[in-house]
DNA sequence: CGCAGTCGAACGATCGTTCGGTCGGCTGGC
DNA sequence: GCCAGCCGACCGAACGATCGTTCGACTGCG
């Protein structure tokens, strides 16, 4: 476990600018344009929009979108933060840290499905990082932690016989974040319910798509 | 299904340049410049990606780099066609279009995890594609056209009983092709074996990872 | 000598960012 | 209630850097 903040520079405006008394025309806020952005980037990958994509996009021009935040990192920074703090507040549930291994585990992952749904540009753009600068290099640090969270409590599940013998552990707990990961190179809300993508990535995952019905069913869930 | 070619250019010299008699000093084929030119593009990513890095990673300057290449699109064209030969060729394979749906679509996962395993970076190559250019759009067309594949299989092999009945089985096709697709992001040649990662791959897509042992096991396969 | 291979230099385009200045609604003193 | 002036919002133009690509010249085998 290493910092929770990014590399964070002086001078930084509080992410959630309260914007309390304004003055002049009516603005836009920090967050709000993150949002934009984050949108942006996944259309056409962060290094292909430019900042006259983001500005367009918010419908405003280049040089005034500046005088609203502090620069392209700095935008990638802030949602890259809103996903993990999403992801990260999944881990502090008490149905995370309290019951069987396996109990633990299918929670996190009905409940990671959820945040991905409810924060699908952020994480989106968590998940196609490359660590090219170091704003990227300290996300993707981050999300190692996540996984490795993950990987921990499937080896505990196996190790206490609550999955089924495999050949190793570690390789389910990838193919596992795959499942949940892969919704957003194709989940767009309204489609399918949330609940609906929730139980099925749950019986995915844990049961599989064969057709034999298990002896009994562990629980209803 | 559209062309399987992409909008070539003409005088495209062939993606295979044989180079018998060649003169000069020793140089450099096509096929191996897009090798090195598909791991780059991994590891920065495509558009982070300058024709110094590729021209570096090959050992020499820029403008010898163009003396070999047509440029940056038409490697990335060649890394694309060749993930999806590989992938369109196990499409064409006897046990691919023999048998039940539901063996059909199991031999083509296996296969589909050996061929991206022997294709890593272009597959890699193939699955981060946003579409900003033709060529990308081309791919991406191409890949629909295989998932749309895979989708049609789980829906005949849903409509015969053979997997268990599902809210949505487009969304199982989605979630299978998520499980292999999502070994691009983590999985290196060595650690794991091949032939222990399409075991794993196949018992997490077909059976899950819960303990209960299912009542019969349809066959060992 | 021919020519494939290599290279340095430079092209126009576009990138992220900065700067100086205009506009207009709100505020404080009267 | 009025108005001078402040200041946030906005914009056009330009910065240096870097991009993909081209060109002409040099090099050393066959």
């Amino acid at each position: 476990m290493t910092n929770a903040r990014p590399p964070a520079r002086e001078g930084d405006p509080p992410t959630g600018t309260p914007l309390g008394t304004r003055r002049g025309r009516p603005a836009y806020d920090t967050s709000s344009l993150v949002e934009v952005a984050a949108r942006v980037f996944n259309e056409r990958g962060y290094d292909a929009t430019s900042m006259e994509d983001l500005s367009a996009a918010a419908g405003i021009t280049k040089s005034s979108f500046y005088h609203h935040v502090r620069g392209k990192e700095a935008l990638l920074r802030a949602a890259l933060e809103r996903a993990l703090d999403g992801l990260f507040g999944i881990l502090d549930e008490p149905a995370a840290t309290t019951g069987s291994p396996l109990a633990r585990l299918r929670h996190i992952v009905r409940r990671q499905v959820e945040v991905l749904v409810a924060e699908l540009p952020h994480v989106t753009l968590l998940l196609r990082l490359r660590g090219n600068t170091e704003t990227e290099r300290w996300a993707l640090g981050r999300r190692r932690e996540f996984d490795a969270a993950i990987a921990a409590l499937v080896r505990d599940a196996s190790a206490a016989g609550e999955l089924r013998a495999g050949l190793d552990p570690a390789v389910d707990a990838r193919l596992l974040s795959g499942i949940v990961n892969s919704l957003v190179e194709w989940y767009r809300p309204g489609r399918v319910p949330v609940e609906d993508l929730v139980a099925e990535v749950d019986r995915m995952a844990f049961e599989g798509l064969l057709a034999q019905a298990p002896a009994t069913r562990r629980r209803p869930f």
